[in-house]
DNA sequence: GTGAAAGCGCTAACAC
DNA sequence: GTGTTAGCGCTTTCAC
């Protein structure tokens, strides 16, 4: 009835069945324990049992590295991200994974430390596993990198920022927009004498997307008419806690009367807000702060910060759809360019002048 | 000369290079190919040379599934974890990496979401990629997966919570030994009126850590001579922020002249010395707090939080050296279990009774 | 509804 | 130092 003897393996100590045990067992052909396996629909119920009963019977786990190689479908979606060890990239992961899951598809994370070189190593390394898409955080590549992921035909997702070229595909955010909107929030709060803490671009390396967030700040206040004298760029790229304990002590050195400061980064925020307290500066009865990230320490110091948020989580989910539609074939193959947009966190730094 | 003419692959449009293509253009064998991808110095120079400007050329790529199939080696390491959005975690992904990166092996990362469904489900996707070894956080696990992970067949390491029996090997720190640690602690700064805040350990599922913090504490205490009254068991696990307002609140109604409190999780702690401020209560002057986790909160508040920290990159890194070594059969099959131990992050939510 | 043949792209084992 | 043979465990394709 069967056909498989199995050709002679040599018998060293127990092995893990094949799927060629389960036929036997069940008396059937490998083929068939397949179609039990991807589409049961396909058999006939009597036999399908059978086969399922010896599948458990046996403690018999698929092989997908052999499947992988049959079908030439690896189901591993690449993922490259600057570290595992910040919130936000996790959420991306979080996301991506739970819409990727219900197909089937695999994660295969790697992280490069921000180090191009790093992407670069970890990125030949993922080629080798056959991904069926890769993903990417960052708008800043290597050539060598960029080359790659034109030659591994497969989707390409960028993940992040939307403001440079993407490779082929982008799921982001616009740091310009970031800060346009800043300031167009504390425009319309009734804000005049309007300031900001930023790191100085000095370096290449680095900090392009704080520079990019204080760009459209300054913009937007210039097309509203208000001076940019106010803002800051001090100290070097990442700014932390201490640049804006620093940073806001320089401002209201310069113009005691500032209502409203904006920070590109909530770590900074959190700094400004302390030493504002330090000095007696009411947050926000005198001096009301903007910050952008939506870190956790902003939740839990007093006042809790009023910030500008990206929502990762639902980032991660976009693209993830994104790569089902790409790899369903369900889209042209134009690049598409998605932004996630950004949300205010209302929270209590910023004064009520609506009362 | 050469061998391989290659059995007429269907022409369907442009393909990847294959070793046969690298093989044809370099005039050699497959095999000689191999060579000088994994053992170069068994290939002449010359042969290695004309091999190695083949791979250039055409852009070859290995194929890492084929290899795995071949070589019954996949180089996959399952790791599970709760979740991706923990600093922690991360840290322990961290070092993982890092040691196993040297030897070419990668990390599969699954996550969980905390439930023990999800974690069999993981488990059982996981199992279908061959990894060669399974590492998996917590010491709960269903009796199904303990039992998928015996036939597996591949070395297990438990990271984590070392208190409960191992599946096989184990790599962590003990909750338990926290809580001793932490009253030794506060016993030895000279304090006698000493507290804790923990939560009720209600519900099966969930805060047995940190009620095993807690009975670690009491028993210290005990030990000492020192009444456990002032251990408070309050609210319901996770503990958070308000966890510690709240319960700090309650401690010093029922005693204000506590002089020192321990808190199992830095996020109660800062609520701990938040709610003193409010209260008049000066920390570490009138009251001195603990806390454990070493959470990035701590590092910002006022007064820095002192703190009992587990070094998860740390733990990462003895997970994948003893990995190494298994996989290596450096090492005898007995299951290991290694202690990474505790560091007291001397802060200053502890007042200095030694001046 | 089920089975047989023919690989997927690579490497282990052994021959020369 | 290099090549040949024979699979790894599965799925594709097509036959019945």
């Amino acid at each position: 009835m069967s056909n498989d003897t199995g050709s002679a393996r040599k018998a060293r100590g127990p092995q893990r069945p094949t799927i060629r045990d389960v036929a036997r067992l069940a008396g059937v052909s490998r083929m068939t324990v397949t179609r039990v396996l991807s589409e049961p629909d396909l058999v006939l119920p009597a036999t399908r049992d059978r086969v399922k009963k010896a599948i458990t019977d046996l403690g018999y786990v698929p092989d997908r590295t052999a499947g992988s190689l049959a079908s030439r479908r690896t189901g591993f979606i690449a993922l490259v991200l600057p570290t595992l060890t910040n919130a936000n990239f996790s959420m991306v992961a979080h996301g991506l994974t739970e819409v990727l899951r219900e197909k089937d598809y695999h994660l295969l994370i790697s992280y490069t430390d921000y180090d191009l070189g790093e992407e670069e190593r970890q990125l030949t390394a993922l080629l080798e596993r056959r991904p069926e898409a890769i993903l990417l955080t960052g708008a800043k590549h290597r050539r060598s990198v960029a080359r790659m992921l034109m030659m591994a035909d497969v989707p390409v997702i960028e993940l992040a920022d939307l403001s440079s070229e993407p490779i082929q595909h982008a799921v982001g955010f616009s740091n310009h927009q970031v800060g346009r909107v800043a300031a167009r929030h504390l425009i319309s709060r009734g804000f005049r004498r309007i300031g900001a803490v930023a790191s100085r671009p000095d370096r290449d390396q680095g900090d392009y997307r704080g520079e990019a967030r204080i760009q459209g700040f300054e913009e937007e206040l210039r097309a509203h008419g208000i001076s940019t004298e106010l803002v800051l760029r001090h100290g070097a790229a990442p700014v932390s806690y201490d640049h804006g304990v620093e940073a806001i002590g320089i401002l209201l050195d310069r113009e005691p009367a500032l209502e409203a400061v904006f920070a590109v980064s909530d770590l900074s925020a959190v700094g400004v807000v302390t030493e504002c307290q330090r000095r007696g500066v009411d947050v926000p009865g005198q001096l009301s702060v903007l910050g952008f990230g939506d870190f956790e320490i902003g939740r839990v110091i007093n006042p809790p910060l009023t910030t500008i948020q990206v929502d990762f989580h639902a980032l991660g989910k976009r693209a993830g759809h994104l790569l089902l539609d790409l790899l369903g074939g369900e889209i042209e193959d134009e690049p598409q360019s998605i932004d996630v947009g950004l949300n205010i966190i209302d929270r209590a730094s910023i004064r009520d002048t609506t009362e």
